[in-house]
DNA sequence: GTGATCTGGTGCAACGATGCACTAGCAACA
DNA sequence: TGTTGCTAGTGCATCGTTGCACCAGATCAC
């Protein structure tokens, strides 16, 4: 295993050149003699052969590794994405470079531009940024980014290739839900907005609100961290700070909420704990991403569910596979997402209406 | 950025050779006059040269790339130590290179072979396996391996290097503080206990109920998943299922379980919940890990906390650095697990004790 | 003044794969 | 028989760094 073998050896036992042996290799079989081919096939695997990926990086300038920006692996919907990631690549041959961001848009650049250099060509980014002028330098260079989480915007460049949820109609779905619960003192729980993503699912919030002929303004809201910029790790205490904000004895409480992600969510939920308010009872929360955790809540959480492995796979796919379309345009693939009826939601207390069916968990 | 600076730009801007670049790169600087080196320094700084990893590696036959081998990112323990390499590897030079064992034997051996075979040097891996038979060609040919959660054992090859906390003392931490509470009928759950972690939480376990005066053999046990491997991501749902099972009415209910790690215990408590009965009322779960979600979930649960981040830490300076022992032999460092108390565990029904005080979390 | 020793640095042949430019060999045609 | 055209495959320079082996020049001892 230490010495291992080279093309020369396998051009050797084939009776061929070095030439032959990578021309083989790299698909240039054009004028190629199936002989030829069946002897060379046959001596990479008797010697085990496996080309050495620095030396074809360092002639070829190209390499095998996907790069994947995330903005934190500590987050379990980013864990179970990048784990969907590199399941996806492996079957494709190639390896994931993974690096966590901090949705730090400084981080981005940098590590685009590291991962770039090291001749990464392919890079799954999952920024909800509303610009990816920090990374256009690179882009323009001939970088293939597939951005993640984040619709395709109007001056991107037009190369980029977008994988998102409908963010909107996610807001949309989460909200008319609630709404259709008899909910009509419905606030929307996230931290900094700034992001596409956010800014999208607020929308969609805003969308059916106002389609139910009631006012965003007449809303619970609750701007505690408006200004600020929020890692993924920091989101559970967003919501937890809102739930003590929102749920105060002095409040305008809402009777239900939409949170901006599960684990926003789950920190709401315990912040409705510490004032002594039962979730599902007091009052509703939907979360959105549909994250494991989700369902092993007390109680299990209604969430608005990505479809995480089919995006990693497309993903991947768009990263991997050469451009095909000769257009070079970017393109923008939006799937709908769905919601995962739970048991966190209820009709408010002052409805009498009765109890919902949930699609999953258990009754209690 | 396209086109990147190379050494021999820089020997040319410094007015020196590229084995001189060369030289100063690779700490070679034994016999060079200061003068030189500055210029050398200037010259790189201006040009904002970076060398060309691949060319390096082709010719050394060495990485600055880290590999990391985990059960799975999906996986929030799993995840947040992987983000806690990431920080450390990064703040020396290291990238990381990512991979998801599933806790599966051959993957394991398939990952560390792949990466020696891109010339990956250092290797932290994530295992519980009694053996490292399966990699140990790999060690044997100069692999640079760390094991993590998972004390050295007596076979291994002296120059692995062992970092995991002291699982039987923290088994016996968390069993002791539940027979302190009263519990008398306490069931350790798991999964399949074949792994070296799991069976010394165990032991901690046994010991301490031994130590109570009290017999393993006399405590509820459930072993419906004995024989098999389990994958992280399944642990809530044995967890769960061992609810359903320990739980049942007919059943010899325990007062009190430890789980061996944190998503099995959330799987439990949702298991619990299914059974309609309260965690930390009818019966007090104690968990292992300290992931966040435990601080979330409702009840918070109590857990035995791994301090991630220090072993992390550890874990990156050992695979990074040079192996300073002269005498190669292997180490194996084991740290201390502490409680973390929150309100999970109360005393059994039946005893008429005071509450616990929870060193964490906010009253209900 | 000659040889030995030391200092500070350089020359050059690799590492393993790539892919362009080239050609040996052969058939077809005039 | 000479020329052309084509097929199947090869030669070789090259990617950017490394580090051993070597060397020019200065200093020293006798």
């Amino acid at each position: 295993m230490g010495d291992r073998v080279t093309i020369q050896e396998v051009a050797a036992a084939a009776g061929v050149s070095a030439s032959s042996v990578s021309n083989l290799l790299n698909g240039r079989t054009g004028k190629m003699v199936p002989a030829t081919r069946e002897r060379i096939e046959r001596a990479i695997a008797d010697l085990g052969y496996r080309p050495n990926r620095a030396a074809r990086q360092l002639r070829s300038g190209r390499t095998q590794t996907l790069g994947l920006v995330v903005p934190s692996v500590g987050n379990p919907f980013w864990g179970a994405f990048a784990r969907e990631v590199e399941v996806a690549a492996l079957a494709l041959g190639c390896n994931v470079l993974l690096c966590n961001s901090e949705r730090d848009p400084d981080r981005e650049r940098r590590y685009v531009e590291e991962l770039w250099e090291d001749g990464i060509r392919s890079i799954i980014l999952c920024t909800s940024l509303p610009s990816l002028d920090h990374v256009s330098d690179v882009i323009g260079d001939g970088l293939r980014l597939v951005t993640f989480d984040r619709p395709a915007q109007p001056n991107d460049p037009a190369s980029v290739i977008s994988i998102s949820i409908d963010n909107n109609v996610g807001g949309q779905i989460a909200t008319s839900h609630l709404l259709g619960l008899g909910h009509e003192k419905i606030a929307f729980v996230s931290g900094s907005i700034r992001s596409v993503n956010r800014a999208a699912r607020y929308r969609g919030y805003c969308d059916a609100i106002e389609a139910a002929g009631l006012a965003v303004a007449d809303m619970p809201s609750w701007t505690g961290f408006g200004a600020e910029q929020f890692g993924d790790v920091e989101a559970a205490q967003v919501g937890r700070a809102a739930a003590h904000a929102l749920l105060a004895p002095d409040a305008d409480r809402p009777t239900a909420i939409v949170a901006v992600n599960d684990m926003t969510a789950l920190g709401f939920c315990r912040g409705a704990r510490d004032m002594g308010l039962v979730v599902g009872e007091d009052v509703s929360v939907i979360g959105f991403d549909g994250i494991i955790l989700a369902e092993l809540y007390d109680p299990p959480l209604t969430s608005v569910r990505q479809p995480i492995r089919e995006m990693a796979r497309l993903a991947v796919g768009e990263a991997v596979q050469a451009g095909v379309g000769a257009d070079g345009a970017g393109r923008s693939v939006l799937l709908r997402p769905e919601i995962v009826l739970r048991e966190s939601t209820y009709p408010p207390r002052s409805a009498a209406t009765a109890r919902v069916d949930a699609t999953s968990g258990s009754p209690r």
